[in-house]
DNA sequence: ATTTATTTTTAGTCAAGACTAAAAATTTAA
DNA sequence: TTAAATTTTTAGTCTTGACTAAAAATAAAT
């Protein structure tokens, strides 16, 4: 059994990992978790004991298989979870993320499948990102940064690379949300901001803003 | 803020004054949390710091109004979550307790609101015990044991005293759940046992059992 | 009214998880 | 290939919440 701090630090790894091949760093723990690298190295300690992480000094970590299974586990359980507040509970996207980071922890087997079904067995949470399912495998659809469509090309928004409640919000105050077809206007050269449409209307928008937005080409 | 181990002295303490005026002893809370009470010393002095129970030395506790407002708010979470698995979940009413004991620690106030509404406002878990309200009051319904029934008097099963997996499951083998009817046949003198009907099926009863059913009388 | 038994508190320890400051290892630069 | 900068680990401390053993207070019994 993992404590809620273990479970953090797992889930930590697990998505830095994401991003690369090589072993995660100390540093790059604390970051992500808001804490410091020596306690990092502490709990990496323990980590390694259980089997979950290999460790080698100074040279990083990174999940075993059994590490990578309860980290989906957790991941799995706060999307779900995540789902589940939107479409039950109506929260709006950008307040379900804090109550999910409670929720991942609870642990319940049942629980979670019975949600999943309660749910209809969702692919991907509200902010487009995938579910893994329960041997932690996650489908990945094909999607492309909005910052990398041409003019005149269209797609369907599936999803955000920042998912912080401010972005949200201001994707929600332009109409900007999952599902939506924008259609790339104009493309400026020299600040690489956009003219898209959203449903007949014109919006301008910032590179920050294009590179925080997934689309999906049609 | 509470953390989760307050949280618990709080329902435990809560709990404990529903069946006297007095202060609660060190020892009965240090039982009904698997502690021991020099480890309620300590807790207790943390609470009393935080005003939310008052503590004169050697002679139990009480709770203060703000101490009963948090905890009658972690019983109505537990017990709102209780209906949540059962109605939502398929959950069985044996199996909902150690999951609500996880759950009832999630803080969101919208959260708690908007379960509270999509279960249909309950005012009663799924074990008959009465949900507390926003403000932390509870209606009572009239309840009697079943010990305290007649023979030949009649009344509709409301809840459990008891409500252990064990008892549970037993009162499912029995065919016994809330909201069935339950006809006293016979009482016997030496062991206080019963002979009883429900739904046309005569069981046998020990005193125990009874003493640990509640029963609305018609 | 003492003595005895029970309850409660104090004193001292421990483990988990965090932190700071200093040492050691590694990487980058000169 | 040394020297400087950066990263990582170690050593030591702190807080929370628990524990045991002993002391103190209260309650019960003679
Ligand atoms: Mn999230
Ligand atoms: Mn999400
Ligand atoms: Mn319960
Ligand atoms: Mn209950």
């Amino acid at each position: 059994m993992f404590t809620l701090s273990e479970e953090n630090y797992l889930k930590a790894i697990y998505h830095l990992e994401i991003d690369t091949e090589k072993g995660i760093s100390t540093n790059a723990i604390a970051e992500q978790l808001a804490t410091k690298a020596s306690s990092v190295t502490d709990m990496i300690k323990k980590l390694s004991d259980k089997k979950v992480v290999v460790y080698k000094k100074y040279k990083g970590v990174k999940l075993t298989d059994l590490g990578k299974k309860i980290a989906a586990n957790i991941v799995r359980k706060h999307r779900l979870w995540e789902v589940f507040l939107v479409e039950k509970l109506n929260f709006s996207w950008d307040e379900v993320h804090d109550v999910a980071e409670q929720l991942e922890h609870i642990k319940s087997p049942k629980l979670i499948n019975q949600l999943d079904a309660l749910l209809g067995f969702p692919t991907h949470d509200p902010h487009g990102d995938p579910i893994p399912d329960k041997d932690g495998n996650l489908k990945t659809i094909d999607k492309s940064l909005l910052s990398t469509l041409s003019k005149n090309e269209i797609g369907i928004c599936v999803g955000v690379d920042d998912s912080s409640s401010e972005f949200l919000q201001f994707l929600d105050k332009k109409g900007i949300t999952l599902g939506k077809q924008i259609t790339v206007l104009e493309k400026e050269d020299f600040d690489d901001s956009l003219s898209i449409e959203v449903e007949g209307k014109k919006l301008s928008i910032s590179n920050k803003i294009a590179n925080n937005l997934y689309i999906k080409k049609q």
